[in-house]
RNA sequence: GCCUGGGUAGCUCAGUUGGUAGAGCAAUGGACUGAAAAUCCAUGUGUCGACGGUUCGAUUCCGCCUCCAGGCA
């Protein structure tokens, strides 16, 4: 849809023409379609900031928006990137900071709280670490195990060991690659990031109570496998992208690759993403306690406007 | 009908030579600076199938009943 020929509502007022919104919140909470709602009230677009609903052939386990969802209000940044890009939180924001740029009036949505902090600029800028690099710790941790590792850590970085717990393979892996690529202590390199929602951003957190949360997936789940994602892996694996797909591990793949009972994968899949969501939940809350909260299940869009600042007079 | 094996946490199962029980997964809460749809941490009161007997004490031994699975008829 082209820009140009957006209207504005009569009923909002053009200073809010510049204020982009962050609609926030778990897998199957109904933000996409608040974000549609959004849009439409301000003749603004959609931007996706999920790194997983950017990728291309991946549209209904990913669960992108579909033609009759998006509603004929223009949509940004899904399914942009082929299976094979690599990407990672920093330059994953950059592009959807383009993404927000050449919106007129954007309203952000994503599901992940890492990538938000890349959209938003609030990761340290850190230096490439070689994947030769990245896969030469990563078989030190097989071989020796990640509290091997932990104590190697400790021996150059004392703080940054005492921030991750012994076990967090990931994470010490991490700083130990940080560290050998560049010399420094990671936990210098990590220093001093912005916090909170950047100035003039205007966020709202979708958050259904977890009963709910949890039945909204399995519903979301079952409608994706009766809207073909099975058929949808098939055809991703004839194209070649099986190695791509393992790499980036989305949801449900795996159980879909390996085969067995349909029945069987779908309930492991909808098990799966109810801990997700629940991750999810965890990770909008502790890193930014002060955005708004709304309960689509209990409370009316409108409510969801206002406390985004859209309320309107009557 | 008979024989055998079973009935223990939401699920799959350990275990208690008699002193009322614990793993994995799930769940719940939490952490989180390039694996993030990832990774990690914390949290375990359950009529140990029912009833009766023996015993100071039974989930454990005995009897009886019941349910499930397999076998024999």
């Amino acid at each position: 849809m082209a820009y140009e020929n957006i209207t504005w509502s009569p009923l909002v007022p053009m200073s809010l023409a510049s204020i982009p919104f962050a609609i926030l919140g778990p897998t199957a909470s109904g933000k996409s379609s608040l974000a549609v709602e959004v849009a439409r009230r301000i003749g603004g677009t959609v931007v996706n900031g999920d790194p997983f609903q950017a990728f291309a052939g991946l549209a209904i386990g990913t669960g992108q928006p579909t033609e009759v969802e998006r509603d004929g209000v223009p949509h940004l940044g899904y399914g942009a990137f082929p299976l094979s890009q690599r990407i990672n939180p920093a330059d994953f924001g950059a592009q959807v900071r383009e993404w927000l740029g050449e919106a007129p009036n954007p309203v952000l949505v994503t599901g992940s709280g890492l990538y938000l902090r890349g959209i938003w600029d609030q990761l340290s800028v850190l230096p490439e670490v070689s994947a030769a690099l990245v896969a030469r710790v990563r078989g030190w941790e097989e071989g020796l195990g990640s509290r091997a590792l932990h104590r190697f850590l400790a021996a150059v970085d004392p703080l940054r060991a005492g921030q991750l717990h012994p076990n967090d393979g990931g994470r010490i892996q991490r700083a130990l690659a940080l560290h050998l690529a560049t010399g420094q202590r990671p936990s210098g390199l990590l220093d001093g990031v912005a916090r909170g929602v950047p100035a003039g951003w205007r966020a709202l957190l979708v958050l259904p109570s977890r009963p709910l949360q949890r039945e909204r997936v399995a519903r979301r789940v079952a409608a994706m496998v009766e809207a073909g994602w099975p058929e949808e892996v098939g055809r991703a694996v004839a194209f070649g992208a099986e190695a791509d797909l393992r790499r980036l591990r989305p949801l449900g793949y795996e159980p879909w690759l390996e085969g067995g009972d349909p029945g069987a994968i779908q309930a492991r899949i909808i098990q799966g993403t109810q801990a997700y969501a629940k991750r999810q939940v965890t990770y909008f809350r502790n890193q930014w306690p002060e955005i708004p909260v709304w309960d689509p299940d209990t409370e009316p869009v409108e409510t969801a406007l206002e406390r985004l600042g859209l309320s309107l007079p009557s």
